[in-house]
This record gives C-alpha cells, sequence and structure tokens, in this order.
DNA sequence: ATTTTTCTTTGACTTATATCAATCCATTGC
DNA sequence: GCAATGGATTGATATAAGTCAAAGAAAAAT
C-alpha cells in the first residue's frame, strides 16, 4: 500500500462516485481536502472484514472482490467492484464495523474520505442523501436477488449466471480473461472448486463456453441465458 | 381488507415506525393528513411482489411474513414483521416495484402512507434522512448475514436459528405458539418441509426442545444456539 | 356432526453436491 | 534449468438433502 495522491482534486475526477456529482464547490472542496489515496497490490486487503467502519472507499482504478468471511474460513464472494464504486457496506450505520472484506485483485487505486464528511453532506444536501438511498437501495436490492440464486437455482444456474455477469458487468465482453480461480468462482457461487470444473467442463462439451484456466469466451449466450434463468 | 382510520392521528400513535418519533410537529400533521389505515385477515396480501411501489407501509398491530417469490413457485420467506416495522424493500428506489410480498399471518392493522410524502420529509429533515438510511442498513446487515446463513450452514443450524428468531425476535418467549407451517418454516430456512419434520423430531429426541404440530418448547437454549452458531 | 381441506408425519428412494486423493500443469523464484 | 508452489483436473466415494407416495391428524367448512 503506497499513499500520496495522484488525482488532483475532486472536481477533475471522473473515476469516483457518480452521487458526487450533484455536489456545490464547497462541498466538493471539503471532500476533496478531506480524503487521502492509496494504492494496492494485488490480493491485498483493502477492507477487513470487522474492522471499524472509519471511511468511505472509491475505487478509483482496478478491480477488487467483495467478499463476507463465513463459517470456519469458507468465505462467500459477493460481486466485483471496480471504479466509480462506494465501498462501506451496511454494517457502517448497524455498528459501525465494515460487514464485508475487500481485496485487491488487479492493481487498484482507492480514495478513502471519512464518514463524517459523508454525514455531514448527506446531512446538508437532500439529493445527495436520496443519491446516497438508492445507492444502498440498489446493492440491497442485488443482494435479495442473491439469496434467491444462490438458494434455489442448482449448480449449473448458479455458474451460467456469474460466466453471465462477468461478461455483462464486469468485463463488458463475451471474450475475457478470467481474474478469478475456480476456488473464488466457487465462493461466488456456492460450489467446491472442483464442482466448478466439472461443470464448466460440460458446458464446453455442450459447446457454450470456451473455457482456458484463464480465461472463458462464451460462444452461444443465449443458451447460457437459458440455463441461467432455468436454475 | 377493511378500512377505516382507527388510530386518530400520528402524533398519539406509538405503534409505528421509532424514526417519526424526530419528526416536526408540522411535518408529523404532513404524514398524518396522508395516511389511510387498512385492517388484513390472516393469509391476505398486504404487498404483492412486483407490483408498483407507491406506498410505504407500517404495521401498527398483529404479524405478517415478509417473503420473495422465487423460481417455479417456491418462496422464501425473509422474516417475520410486527408493529413499528416499515415495510417498502429496496424496490423502491431501484425499479419503484415491491421487490418483496407480505402477507398477514394473524389479523393485521397498516398505515400507508405515499412515498412522495416520505420523500418530502427525508429532503427537509436530515434526521429523518439518516434515519431512513440506518433502517435501510439494517435489513441489508440482516440480508447479509441471512446469505450465510442459508449457504454456509447445514439444516440443524439452520432449523435452529430459526426457532431462536420466533423465540427472541418475535414472540419474546421460549414458549411460544408457532404461527407457521412447517412449509413455512422451510419456506425461511430452506429445506423441505419433510427435512423441517425430521429435524425437529431429532431436537425432540435430544430434549432440546418440545414440538408441537402448532407450538414449540425450547428445553435447552444453550444446546440449540450450538447448534445454530456450528451449523 | 360429518365432510372436506389443509397440515403433519413416516418410510423408501433418488439426486445433487461435497469431499478426498492423486495427478497434472503452469508460473515463479532461485 | 529445475525445484517449488499454487492452481486445475480427474475419478472414486460419501453424504446431505430433496422427492414421492401414502397415511394420519387437525382445522375449517358445510
Amino acid at each position: 500500500m503506497y499513499s500520496e495522491n495522484i488525482i488532483s482534486n475532486c472536481e477533475a475526477c471522473n473515476r469516483c462516485w457518480a452521487n458526487f456529482k450533484g455536489l456545490s464547490v464547497e462541498e466538493l472542496e471539503l471532500v476533496n481536502k478531506n480524503r487521502y489515496e492509496a494504492s494496492f497490490n494485488p490480493s491485498e486487503i483493502i477492507i477487513k472484514q470487522g474492522s471499524p467502519s472509519s471511511n468511505a472507499i472509491f475505487i478509483t482504478s482496478g478491480l477488487a472482490k467483495v467478499y463476507m468471511e463465513g463459517y470456519s474460513g469458507k468465505n462467500l464472494l459477493i460481486n466485483l467492484a471496480e471504479h466509480s464504486t462506494l465501498l462501506a457496506g451496511p454494517g457502517v450505520h448497524v455498528n459501525s464495523r465494515y460487514c464485508y472484506s475487500v481485496a485487491a485483485i488487479t492493481q487498484v487505486q482507492a480514495c478513502f474520505i471519512s464518514f463524517d464528511v459523508i454525514r455531514t453532506i448527506i446531512a446538508g444536501n437532500p439529493g445527495f442523501a436520496l443519491g446516497f438511498i438508492e445507492d444502498l437501495s440498489e446493492k440491497a436490492f442485488r443482494m435479495h436477488q442473491k439469496v434467491l440464486n444462490l438458494t434455489q437455482k442448482k449448480m449449473h444456474g448458479r455458474l451460467a449466471e456469474a460466466l453471465l455477469y462477468f461478461a455483462d458487468e464486469v468485463f463488458h465482453s463475451d471474450d475475457y480473461q478470467l481474474l478469478l480461480t475456480r476456488q473464488e468462482i466457487g465462493e461466488m457461487t456456492n460450489m467446491a472448486k472442483e464442482s466448478v470444473v466439472r461443470i464448466m467442463g460440460e458446458l464446453e462439451n455442450e459447446k457454450i463456453i470456451k473455457a482456458m484456466p484463464r480465461s472463458v469466451k462464451i460462444l452461444n449466450k443465449d443458451k447460457l441465458r437459458v440455463i441461467s434463468e432455468k436454475g
């Protein structure tokens, strides 16, 4: 973790949270004065679950994984986060602890802003408050979907969904470098790594994907969508 | 559903949302003017998943179940809701649709307040906005816990947890009338109803609970807690 | 009170999925 | 270049949990 501000100031920055767009010049200056940047190497921990949550963290570049540390060392990977993402978690407003961990996958540049500042702005700017509520809601909404997916779909459906998530929401391509290990895909879909391997093999046999250890190419997206929806 | 206001006005009401406590007299009057009450019989639908969410709904008396309708008719029961609970769900701020259904278990009295009013107050009252954020956060937090529980614990742990939830958070007693069917307990713990029966039988054999079809008595709470935590 | 419907319970069976163990492969460090 | 490490893959096996079918028990409706 190397710390020196690279982004000169918030006004010029377009890699931060969309909700900062509606701030006044003074509010933005308040944020700018009270932030610090940090850089993380791959696999370094950005947020540790259970530690006191004093800062909102915004990724400005790179890719990170958001995951919960569960029972007996088993993790649950919630999602991948790229720039323009607020990382903080609901725990902040419940018990002032982060309720998930975040670790860098690629080199990650992140901006730390004290929650005192965020709260000040929420109190003074109703639009920002609503934006904050929308952000929280969207994350909660996805979590609701996630519970359904994890509890009601079978492995094929869960894996198909993860592959589509990577293509549509993370790498924005149907032919992507897979930055996660089978283990991590398993943590995301609640399957054993061996099961991930097996079912990827099946999908490959059926010519739905082409799977290399470190990359995936989606060959038949419609079929993959059907599998994802049928469960 | 029978509709006529029973509660004379918000100021006198102590069955509503804690977050209304901090409102000014004028704000409270605004709420009071724009609310209407409704009464629901057991098993009647209060909120239907997917329908447009124009109102925040507050239960003032009775018990309701909050559940998501999943794939191929399989439900996931999220929690039970009693008085002082805001029902609305994150969908409201995402796509203006309720993302879960709510159905009355006992006779339920509920208060409907338009979201326009809620938003007006959020914009004008920072304390209320923060309270709203806290409420959203707490629900999201519980959802995070729920995913872990459902995905990482085995059936014994999940059932034990549900039984403790009823005792500690719903009926406030270790000897309670069970208002849910085995089917519904299954929907809550992601198990088949037959599995619920079997494992309740096992817990009974081990003298940890006494289970009647419509009531439960917890005999050895410590042991139940261990089972719940060990998974 | 009797029928009907809705729950509960039980046993036999099937299936999905995890676990274990071994091997293979690809990087990375020396 | 060669060991060392961390992942990927495979097959065999174990187990958790679901499904099906049928019978009992309660509750609700007539």
